[in-house]
DNA sequence: TCCTCGGATGTAAGCGTTTGCAGGGTTGGT
DNA sequence: ACCAACCCTGCAAACGCTTACATCCGAGGA
């Protein structure tokens, strides 16, 4: 910085100001230092840069399982805005307990963020008060964080959607496939999903039967074993819904490879869904990554942001993996 | 800092020697220290420390399509290994010409890597010896780039595998779905694949024939909008080989909607594969990135580091979504 | 003509670490 | 008892920027 400043005849000051674009720099000045720049083919050490200001110009973001398609998009999302404003991302995947304690106890991202995305992760009030500590403005995704920003869809209403839509068809024993279980209060998703099946088959007045609905972890195996345990049951369901797309592809490969015929619904809308003809509740993933960096990004240049909340929109998408109940194969096409 | 310094009553000097685990501290020394910054819960602001030690304890990993399948495997792998070690990873995508203009023109990894990982590009010289002026060293998977540590399998071997097995099933229409195409010339794998594809035809015998090689962008509608093509011809292809699983599933897909049988092979072994009961090579991509992960922290640690080269197996995984050239249609499990 | 005001620059004090160098004890060999 | 050789520790100078504050200068206004 120094060279340039000499090479255009100005103090590191102006220099300084001249890159970062400053108002208050004349026109012609500008050019000198911008061609000086330029012939020293000069960049700003973004670290120097960060310890003088004191901004670190990356966000953190917060994932409980970076491998799966879910998080993958909003990630992918989100990443696409902040590089276009040059943002750093750092990712940390918190999937186990060990790992989430560690975490929260050296909150390795103090000092080191200028804004937090949360991305379908519940926190304890310990860990919630750690994340305040840090002072900077968060956003979450899937999911309501009090005190921070919010892009999510209405789980309850999107999985009641999935539920009716299997009762519309007239089945009666729907079984679901679903992550929760008691240990696991941290998956606020997989929760409110749950909550819509039980809600929605008893206001259709179909009694809960526990041994329809598997705990299973997320995934395709996840969502095989659950199928096949579904299919031992002395009278296996007619439909199943299972609480993401990943989770039925595993069910419709247990019932590719056992030749029975079970209706599926997922959620999501993965991008293999169309090829595996999987009725699903569509959401728009990937936007609500962008959406989320652009409330990340009002947050941290606005001096008094207060949290903002977008509800999105969900689809059901009906293709041939669920039919009226009666039947036992499905219309093929 | 200063603060820590203070309780445990010694001198900065100490504290940062103590923190970060150097030698020459006393036992009783570094005891007080310890526990002065866990009181306080202290941690290092990574950035002054990195302003004041010149090391970025980051590695930049540029990809020319984060969002597929691949590279998001490799990406995870990296990642996995260099968290471990609490290194960053500094993620840029190059999908676009334009893109990668900016990245070159710019070089925004200056000053801000210790590392760089590229995956699965092939760089011209003048981007090459802008490479190289970053003054780190890197490490390439997927392909061999000079100078650099390489992780990747026998790309023209594999392919060649793949092709064999279709001749060996009888098949002497052999089409093959590629993303190559001479503009670009950026895509070493595609390139590497064609090639075999090519030579492995010529070396059975068979003549090669251009209107069997369709050229389409990556991802299932690049895929199936090939096989679509494919199949209008007047004598079609009773077998096709694809570059990847993902080109695969578009091209099992079309088939399906078109209700016509023709030998798919695919390469990768997608984690999907395995439902759509395809046939495919599979490598091993996470643990290729985590290996690559590995020989960039040697390269960091390791003062005369010299570019080391991993090959990797890959095997050949017979499914159900070929079959011998005489049946026209599959026989399903 | 004198004074004020505002925009363009320069000066220099941080930002929070790391690290070369020096000082001060200890230890052990002679 | 003396000195070299060590091990600990502290001092203070970087590291490469940003930014509050001071300075300078020309333009208006009275």
């Amino acid at each position: 910085m120094e060279d340039v400043a000499r090479l255009a005849g100005v103090s590191t000051a102006t220099v300084s100001r001249t890159l970062r674009g400053l108002p208050n720099v004349s026109e012609e000045t500008r050019g000198r230092v911008l061609q000086a720049a330029e012939s020293l083919s000069y960049v700003v050490s973004p670290i120097a840069s960060r310890l003088a200001s004191g901004r670190t110009h990356t966000v953190g973001v917060i994932v409980p399982y970076a491998s799966r398609w879910f998080f993958g998009q909003i990630v992918a999302g989100a990443e696409s805005v902040l590089r276009e404003h040059s943002l750093d991302l750092l990712l940390y995947n918190l999937g186990d307990i060990p790992a989430r304690q560690r975490f929260f106890g050296q909150l390795p991202l103090r000092r080191r963020v200028d804004a937090v995305l949360t991305v379908a992760m519940q926190f304890t009030d310990a860990e919630m008060s750690a994340m305040r500590s840090l002072g900077v403005p968060i956003v979450a995704v899937g999911h309501h964080v009090p005190g921070a920003g919010c892009v999510r869809i209405d789980d309850v209403a999107a999985a009641a959607t999935a539920v009716q839509h299997l009762l519309g068809l007239g089945h009666k024993r729907i079984g679901m496939i679903s992550t929760y279980n008691d240990q696991s209060m941290f998956l606020p998703v997989a929760h409110a999903r749950r909550r819509a099946y039980v809600e929605t088959l008893a206001a259709a007045g179909v009694p809960f039967n526990g041994e329809l609905v598997m705990s299973v972890p997320h995934g395709m195996d996840g969502g095989e074993q659950a199928m096949r345990r579904l299919l031992t049951l002395a009278d296996p369901p007619t439909a199943v819904f299972a609480e993401s797309d990943e989770l039925a592809f595993g069910a419709l490969s247990a019932l590719r490879r056992t030749g029975r015929h079970v209706s599926v619904i997922g959620f999501d809308d993965h991008e293999l869904s169309a090829l595996l003809d999987l009725t699903t509740v569509r959401q728009r993933v990937f936007e609500q990554g962008v959406l989320a960096a652009g409330m990340l990004r009002r947050a941290m240049t606005t001096s008094d942001w207060s949290p903002e909340e977008l509800l999105m929109p969900t689809t059901l998408v009906l293709r041939a993996s669920t039919w009226p109940v009666a039947v036992r194969t499905p219309d093929a096409g």
